[in-house]
DNA sequence: TCCACTCATAACCGCGCCTTATGAGCTCAT
DNA sequence: ATGAGCTCATAAGGCGCGGTTATGAGTGGA
């Protein structure tokens, strides 16, 4: 990943991208100005700022408004990734600040915290805008604890079983999946990988004890060999990509590489890496209140 | 989307988001300031301006170094995919700015333009460093004049037709999805839809003359009564988001939003909503050369 | 013709962030 | 023991970006 030039100074901030979602949303400088709570002077100086940065005009200003250029049209979409990105972001931190006074508190594995709370939260935010949700992240036993000490309303983890004490249902199922660089032979194969093979190739994992670890030496019957173990799910995909070997992780790590073909799904024959995920919750009746609601957006569909 | 306090105070801006990474990466403010060309006393108040903004620690410094919070390592792990947004925003809007001396000039379909040049462009750079490359987006009628005028080396459209006039091959195949919000009934079908009843129910769509539009009247064999017709994806999304009904969009379209089940697939019966995406040159061998490079990239194994 | 709307320009100003210089704390090697 | 070498924190000064208000120019409709 190695970058000759910073890339704050080839990308605009995160107000400027948000203006240029208004922009194309109301068709005027002034209105998107407006709804930030800017002057329309500094509007335009950070359209024109920006075009200047890009080196590509972005809006076609008329006395009648502004419409996006077609160049204009695609950086918007670009920048509303980003500004997703960014939502998401602040969802996550605002549960994390939100002390333990919250209305809803909520402790999650690091794995779900990561991948699935923002997304959640930001759903919350939307169908419940008063609930004020805090968030405690660490491991399955970690989210017991906080929970038998009253400390959380409701938990979220991953792993074969409901951790002792506890009440709780399956709210989706986790998939592990076997993801190789582009260049790699297992990219081209035509006939799925058994799993003997799987179990004879040396992959690239997280660290003993992980959870998908587990999941992995279960369905395999044995001990994975590993190339190499790597204490974060970033190293174990840089590794991958890298063109190291193939990895093996939880799908939710790997929606990003895999729809931009960083990675390569390795279909399997008949091995099946899946894990439950689960809400859980202290002993007694269904959680009720703003956990019922939370619990209402992350349950999967029968299906 | 409202908001009520503008997102630039909420979250930090992209070089703070960045130094955390490297501070994670390199386990030094003092290592990670030099990385990005700051002062060390500038880092550590970037970092402390992020912590007070956040209301939560994200570093333990020490005499030996810093390392990450439990907080800490969750929010990078969230800002990296704000930076990775960055990232591809960067990639397509220096091919946007690229002028037409570029060693290698894209012309594109915008839904590809869209999804699917930032990545591929990402990992050009990766592999090809000294390869620049210029973007032009437009409709695939554009994208043939383009390169049949000579300003493009290679051409990638969406639709069922190779385009009269140029060679071409099938990279891809892109899915259309019929996609609901988590409450609509469909959202809870055990049995999937079949075709009949698709085009009896009334569907949130791009508009007419659109090639998602194409490919779904084709499908069903007969036109789609809309319930409402939208100009832009995003807009179809946002309504469908908001519960008003079934909307057909390409899996492109909907990865984020599926992935954080904002919205639910439905399972199709009897119907395969398939259109191919296509790499396209002008008439002869194939292409060479940096365009070669590109398309290696892009070229779905055999499976 | 004039009003209502668009965006652009100009002049001013204040906050924020960066810089350099320095200090304090810890570890380790000599 | 003691000082070298690393860490991060604090302090003081200055520059620049991006904001504001005030105004003007251009266009279209009443």
């Amino acid at each position: 990943m190695g970058e000759r030039a910073p890339l704050w100074h080839r990308v605009p901030d995160l107000a400027a991208l948000e203006l240029l979602l208004a922009v194309a949303r109301l068709g005027s400088l002034g209105r998107a100005a407006a709804e930030l709570g800017i002057s329309q002077p500094a509007a335009s100086g950070r359209i024109r700022t920006m075009e200047k940065l890009l080196g590509v005009p972005l809006v076609e200003r008329s006395p009648r408004g502004s419409r996006l250029t077609r160049a204009g049209a695609l950086v918007t979409d670009w920048a509303r990734r980003v500004v997703e990105a960014a939502e998401a972001f602040d969802a996550g931190a605002q549960a994390l600040r939100a002390d333990r006074d919250s209305r809803l508190r909520v402790a999650a594995s690091m794995t779900i915290a990561e991948y699935l709370m923002p997304g959640w939260l930001i759903a919350l935010r939307a169908a419940r805008p008063d609930t004020a949700v805090s968030l405690l992240a660490g491991n399955s036993q970690f989210v017991a604890e906080r929970l038998l000490a009253g400390d959380a309303d409701v938990g979220f983890v991953e792993g074969p079983a409901l951790p002792p004490g506890l009440d709780g249902a399956v709210i989706a199922r986790d998939r592990l999946v076997v993801a190789v660089a582009p260049a790699h032979p297992w990219a081209r194969r035509s006939a799925p990988v058994r799993a003997e093979e799987l179990a004879a190739t040396p992959l690239i994992l997280r660290e003993e004890g992980s959870g998908t670890r587990q999941v992995l030496d279960d369905a395999l019957g044995r001990h994975a060999a590993p190339l190499l173990e790597l204490a974060s799910t970033t190293a174990v995909k840089a590794a991958a990509v890298g063109g190291m070997g193939p990895c093996v992780l939880s799908e939710l790590a790997l929606t990003e590489e895999l729809s931009t073909r960083r990675l390569v799904e390795v279909p399997l024959a008949d091995v099946t890496l899946t894990r439950r995920l689960r809400a859980v919750w202290r002993p007694g009746p269904h959680p009720a209140g703003p956990a019922r609601d939370l619990l209402a957006l992350t349950r999967t569909p029968t299906r």
